[in-house]
DNA sequence: GAAAAAAATTAACAAATGATAAAAAATGAA
DNA sequence: TTCATTTTTTATCATTTGTTAATTTTTTTC
């Protein structure tokens, strides 16, 4: 998916303005398994996919993860890009990649110089946000087939192109209960 | 909290902006039990709480809590004022409140006519996408137990104003599961 | 302050999920 | 292809959380 593409998939943009931001982002491609972005680091870019597939996950006893990123998706290490402190997040690419790389710094110069460009920013955190609560909803009153079902339904090409044992970790059980689960299901 | 303290502390505006938006405020009071917001309808208002508490909930074969707002909180139907459908949530004020009532549509106005407003939005998006995005990471790697302390240490005062069966009902448990979570920590 | 109503706790048993280990299946490298 | 490695499944038992019902405590109302 295009740069052009992308940001008017997050939020309709005048020319000017998607030209402005298309003039600060750089193309940049990663092979599967890199890690772009480390926890406990502030980071300096954000990223939009191009093309390929990234999870980010916490590290605690065991990694726990709780985003899938592919393409037309926006790569950010939220504590970085809103609070400049250190990500929690890891970020490994599960597909070879190529990215379009912006850096944070112009986006924030971009942010005050013009009004679409802020709307287009605010629209982009907003519509995240409801995607999160949802999901955390839905972690609150759904038992882990009804997630694992509607996962499937909702996203049925990550079951395709993840292994289980990250959907596993994304639904919050062990991939020991996915299996038992998939098993049932048959 | 007065309106003034609570726009800045969302995110900080320079003075014009600021009575801009203070401008398009009403005060408006509800007593405890009232539904200030009811599930799938779109809502035309913001809410800014100077007084008291409230909760959100979806309500399914049960009720399930997912957020509670107080003092310099912000009340929103994020599908109502995001995309304009149909909220999932309902909002009951859990004490007698006053509020600061504040019109999507005069909102939308001032995103559109003054970047620092739009900016002020953006970072609101933003906080409030971190937290939901920490309590997801929560509800994935820690146990009910853990959560409950974890919330003891955020928010002691919540538990002296809310009830247990809402308490237990955000941290994804039963009211009993709760009870016995407390007896084994006594 | 007493009675009624609502909220919180306790107990017993059921169901869901976790942990560990072993086996089977799929994938990747030589 | 074949061997080695990784991923997935299966099985068993342990732990956590849910369900229901009864009891106790707290709050509200008259």
């Amino acid at each position: 998916m295009d740069i052009s593409k992308i940001l008017d998939y997050i939020h309709q943009l005048p020319e000017q303005s998607k030209l402005a931001l298309q003039n600060n982002v750089t193309e940049i491609a990663f092979a599967k398994g890199h890690i772009l972005l480390k926890a406990n680091k502030v980071e300096s870019n954000i990223y939009f996919i191009k093309k390929g597939l990234v999870r980010a996950y916490v590290e605690r006893d065991n990694e726990v993860t709780f985003w899938f990123g592919k393409e037309g998706e926006t790569i950010i290490s939220m504590k970085s890009y809103v609070e400049d402190q250190p990500g929690y997040e890891t970020i490994e690419l599960l597909e070879d990649c190529e990215l379009y790389e912006l850096k944070t710094e112009n986006l924030r110069k971009l942010f005050n110089e013009d009004v679409h460009i802020a709307n287009w920013g605010r629209k982009f955190a907003e519509k995240e946000l409801i995607k999160t609560e949802e999901r955390l909803i839905s972690k609150q009153f759904k038992n882990a087939s009804e997630r694992y079902l509607e996962l499937m339904k909702d996203h049925p090409e990550l079951l395709q192109r993840v292994q289980l044992g990250h959907i596993a970790s994304y639904l919050g059980i062990t991939q020991v209960s996915l299996s038992r689960i998939r098993a049932e299901l048959k």
